[in-house]
RNA sequence: GACCCCAUCGUCUAGUUGGCCUAGGACACUGGCCUUUCACGCCGGCGACACGGGUUCGAAUCCCGUUGGGGUCGCCA
């Protein structure tokens, strides 16, 4: 029976791209997670859907998947939504714009988790699990040291009697539903652009599907929402492959015909690790900021991992959509080259923007009231003239400051310092979803006085990060205003520009940043 | 470490039914032209089929192995 499983998705890759009349037409989907800044990822992923979507005339949908309550917030949520629709990237249906399948956001759809969970309860596909985290951390290590090849749960719920699960259920006992994932045999995934993946079962963990909150892991509510939303393609990043396994057991516990798989490549740094904020700047308002036009960010992503039958370098997303083939994504991980974004984007300035056109994308920039009304505080008793301003605020209107280590030298600070105050602040900085400057400044006032270090001295090499000046506008409303995305990026380059921290030395200063005794995250 | 995915210039890629590939284009780098400067633009240069076995008359293209890179192994997605 453990090999009874016959997963074979619909009837092969075939499916995707001759769809015949009779069958539903295509429905792709961007599901992200509104915990973190919009990520260019998730534009990436969400164009090809996107093109897809309209190639086949079908129809693109948004869904938030705010089942991490920890961590979703309702500003990330309209971040997401605000730079998708800056990129022009539309969906059809969403919760901004609803349609028929809604709820789009997963936290309202509570209601149909539960239900479905209860659906697999009585089928016996999922059984409830009351280890402690101290158990489960316990396993874990165990298994690390014995190392053992297969890590995860070891099933101890599941050997419980019936009647203990009863009354411990009955007795309101905290606990998880998790996945009854059988023990033997292998599943194979299908996916559209590659041979079918073999995994053995033994290799796939337990999954959670409920949490203790009632609420659904990813696993369980996106193969629920994919069926009831009625998603006939999946296209996600390769990182989801290992877990398809879960997804595909899921859709036969139900009886769903599962959507057709394709996995995409994931982009990467430049040292070919998977795109990540730490490495590079991820953050799509971080491209914007940086003077980057959203049809040329399209562009760009398209050209990740794609390629015009052509071979045009420059195309619109229109175009992209008129031209897409899925089977024309090649699949080494592209390294997301700022370069030639750069390059891209000159072109798209020189190529498709007349005078008139340039000047107004420069004032919806940044050159407007919207933008300048805060920053004329932070100038307004220091200028004589209105000439003097320009001088005082290009760090707002212009790219990342040019520094190196000489930029540093100052007779109230070390360059050695600089580069602590440097790391220590991005580190108070990090997981911040409040940036107003009061949040700012509660945040960050205490770390001189935590260091020992006069607020003048430790300003200094902020000062230098943020504006490539040691002497520039109020720090926290200065942070502020740039945003999230710029800072760090800011604060990153100048520890670069220090010679960078290695592993070693961050090691070292983690060391003396948890000695503050600082309320650090 | 286990499992899985991937593999053409430093980077993005073309090449997909094996021969038209002495491997094409673009970014970056570089030489020159244009030009009052710089940039743009134009012309040129540098530069890759990871390695080893097969299959074949013939392989970047198919198969196997090795190596390398990446991903996953959360009450995160």
């Amino acid at each position: 029976m453990a090999n009874s499983w016959d997963l074979t998705p619909t009837s092969g890759a075939f499916a995707a791209t001759v769809r015949p009349m009779s069958t539903p037409a295509v429905r792709t989907r961007i599901a992200p997670s509104p915990t973190g800044d919009p990520h260019v990822g998730t534009a990436y992923i969400a164009l090809f859907n996107l093109c897809f979507a309209r190639q086949h005339g079908g129809q693109f949908i948004l869904r938030i998947e705010d089942t991490d309550q920890s961590r979703s917030t309702p500003e990330y949520e309209k971040a997401i939504l605000d730079s998708l629709s800056w990129l022009g990237l539309d969906w059809d249906e969403g919760p901004d714009k609803g349609g028929d399948k809604g709820p789009y956001r997963q936290s309202e759809r509570k209601d149909i988790y539960r239900e479905h969970a209860e659906i697999l309860r009585k089928s016996g596909h999922v059984f409830p699990c009351f280890c402690s985290d101290e158990r489960l951390s316990e396993v874990r290590k165990a298994q690390t040291a014995a190392k053992s090849s297969t890590k995860g749960y070891d099933g101890h719920c599941l050997s419980l009697e019936a009647s203990e699960i009863e009354s411990r259920l009955a007795a309101g006992e905290s606990h998880v539903w998790r996945l009854n994932v059988p023990r033997e045999g292998t599943c194979e995934v299908l996916d559209l652009l590659r041979d079918p993946i073999s995994i053995e079962w033994s290799t796939v963990d337990m999954q959670i599907l409920l949490k203790s909150d009632g609420l659904p892991t990813y696993h369980f509510a996106n193969v629920v929402d994919d069926h009831l939303m009625e998603i006939t393609h999946v296209l996600r990043g390769e990182e989801w492959i290992s877990s398809a396994p879960k997804h595909l057991l899921l859709y036969k516990a139900f009886g769903w015909e599962p959507p057709v798989f394709c996995h995409l490549p994931l982009l990467r740094n430049p040292d070919g690790s998977k795109l990540s904020k730490r490495k590079n700047p991820t953050s799509i308002r971080y491209y914007e900021r940086a003077g980057i036009l959203p049809e040329a960010l399209v562009n760009f992503l398209g050209r990740m991992g794609w390629s015009m039958p052509g071979g045009e370098e420059k195309f619109s997303c229109e175009e992209m959509q008129k031209n897409f083939d899925i089977m024309r994504v090649s699949l080494g991980g592209p390294v997301f080259d700022v370069a030639k974004l750069r390059w891209l984007n000159g072109k798209w300035i020189r190529e498709d923007l007349n005078t008139e056109q340039f000047a107004e994308r420069m004032m919806t920039w940044a050159v407007n009231r919207d933008y300048l009304l805060p920053i004329i505080p932070l100038i307004h008793q220091r200028v004589d003239t209105l000439a003097d301003v320009v001088p005082m605020i290009t760090h707002f209107l212009s790219g990342n400051p040019d520094l190196s280590e000489e930029s540093f030298v100052h007779k109230k600070i070390t360059p050695e310092d600089c580069k602590k105050v440097l790391v220590f602040a991005g580190w108070r900085l990090e997981g911040m979803a409040d940036w107003s400057s009061e949040a700012l400044k509660e945040r960050l006032s205490g770390l001189a006085t935590d260091m020992e270090m006069k607020q003048g001295a430790m300003n200094i090499p902020l000062f230098l990060a943020l504006s490539g000046k040691s002497v520039s506008t109020p720090l926290y409303e200065t942070l502020a205003i740039l945003g999230p995305d710029v800072s760090r990026v800011r604060l990153r380059l100048a520890v670069d520009a220090l010679g960078g921290a290695g592993k070693k030395q961050l090691k070292k200063l983690q060391k003396a940043y948890d000695a503050l005794g600082s309320k650090a995250e």
